[in-house]
DNA sequence: CGACGCTTTGACACAACTCAACAACCGTGG
DNA sequence: CCACGGTTGTTGAGTTGTGTCAAAGCGTCG
């Protein structure tokens, strides 16, 4: 757990300077967390919401059933994270989310969301640009899924996971624990679990990135990124307050 | 061209019912559209900027460019829809877009979409809805590549895009015109050209669907969905006006 | 007329999938 | 304490969907 403000506030920080009055917004709504147990679907797949949840702890992901029955994972949400915002706007939510893990979120109404942009316009830019990432984010894997071989795809997600994951200060340039198995990690990546465990291994063997034990440890960041050509993000806050 | 509030206000009033104000609003952002020739970049994938457009008329895609020289199409916009709405709330721009025929958009600063969700709270929520509706898409794009086959994923690339034609008046249940080659359709896709061609190929066989001279004739609606277990899209308004 | 963009086809290669089996690890209960 | 089933990881063998390479057909346009 990091400093007062939560995982939430450490990221926003990073894109715009908040005000006190702005962070205890944010704390504010972001009280009382309520907890999930592993494996539980806390939005499902074809329902109707108003709520909206910021993940503080554990792991989750957000995914899509397909007729056939495969499921495709969507995001892998991390602490600090909006989990179903985009599905209140539309009539019914696209996709579920379930827990991976034991895990704290916190509820908060739509309309609350809109009384935020309302109140403290900058917070609600912050909250746009985090979504936008999000988006981004998709829209890469997309790619990823579309364009890159097997090995390159890995490589990828794990870059990007550990990028996110420092930038809530859960891992370090090297290391991060990762509790997911070969299954999810399968239907993250758009293969079979089995050619994911022939993938791990391959990586493993060539010195770039070990996966075992709920834990990622990253041997040599340059090989990965020559390997699939990611590209880091830029950080630094961009908006900063006019008064 | 359809009635004077162009396709943007055709789009939007399937989900809320704008007021003569806010259709004025609209027109007026949508004023003195440039026209763009076929093959232009409108935005660059790394460029950073602060427009976005509206796609007025004519067809192109939102791309990224990867390391090894292929590409993913991410979308292709049609008439009414924004393009690099996303991108000016990023530092930098994750992908491009470039026009497939001449084109006319209208470009307009983000600072009076902000403006916008101002002045006209329920538009603001029209064109949240809007691209949580091009997310959504994305996502299925997603799970299509990820987790269907070749067949089932150029079937159901072809409902969606029919839907979303017919929304804005440009094409019927059955017949629409697509001028894209089967480069670009490969690259969208997730697929070799040669491949997609054989696929094109098989679906006009067993007489589901024709793309050809470009143009797209659906034979067999209900065949195409039982294959790829598309979904319709709910369009009723979901929001009315509170006074 | 030739050049060019796009489509079509065939032959072959290969990445990733499927099926089948086994190993390692866990918590549980007898 | 060990036996047990359940979950996850690992490996091999064979199959298949899709990619690659090569070439030809066909409009259109200059």
């Amino acid at each position: 757990m990091p400093e007062t403000g939560g995982f939430l506030e450490r990221k926003l920080s990073t894109f715009v300077r908040l005000s006190e009055q702005e962070k205890r917004c944010l704390s504010e709504i972001q009280q009382s967390p309520m907890l999930v147990k592993s494996g539980h679907e806390l939005t499902r797949q074809g329902e109707s919401t108003h709520v909206a949840y910021i993940l503080q702890q554990g792991w989750g992901c957000s995914f899509k059933d397909l007729q056939d029955g495969s499921r495709q994972v969507i995001a892998f949400p991390i602490p600090g994270d909006c989990v179903g915002l985009r599905s209140v706007l539309l009539r019914t939510s696209d996709h579920g989310f379930t827990t991976i893990t034991d895990a704290q979120v916190s509820r908060f109404e739509v309309a609350r969301i809109l009384e935020i942009f309302d109140q403290f316009p900058h917070l609600g830019s912050a909250i746009l640009w985090a979504t936008s990432r999000d988006e981004a984010i998709t829209v890469e894997h997309l790619a990823s899924i579309g364009r890159r071989t097997a090995i390159e795809r890995t490589a990828h997600f794990f870059l990007e996971l550990s990028d996110r994951l420092q930038l809530v200060g859960l891992g370090s340039e090297t290391e991060f624990e990762c509790p997911l198995n070969q299954y999810i990690l399968a239907d993250a990546l758009g293969l079979s679990a089995i050619h994911v465990n022939r993938v791990l291994r391959e990586l493993r063997e060539v010195k770039l990135l070990t996966f075992q034990d709920r834990r990622v440890v990253i041997h040599d960041r340059r090989g990965l990124i020559d390997l699939d050509g990611y590209e880091e993000v830029d950080q630094t806050p961009i908006l900063e307050r006019k008064s």
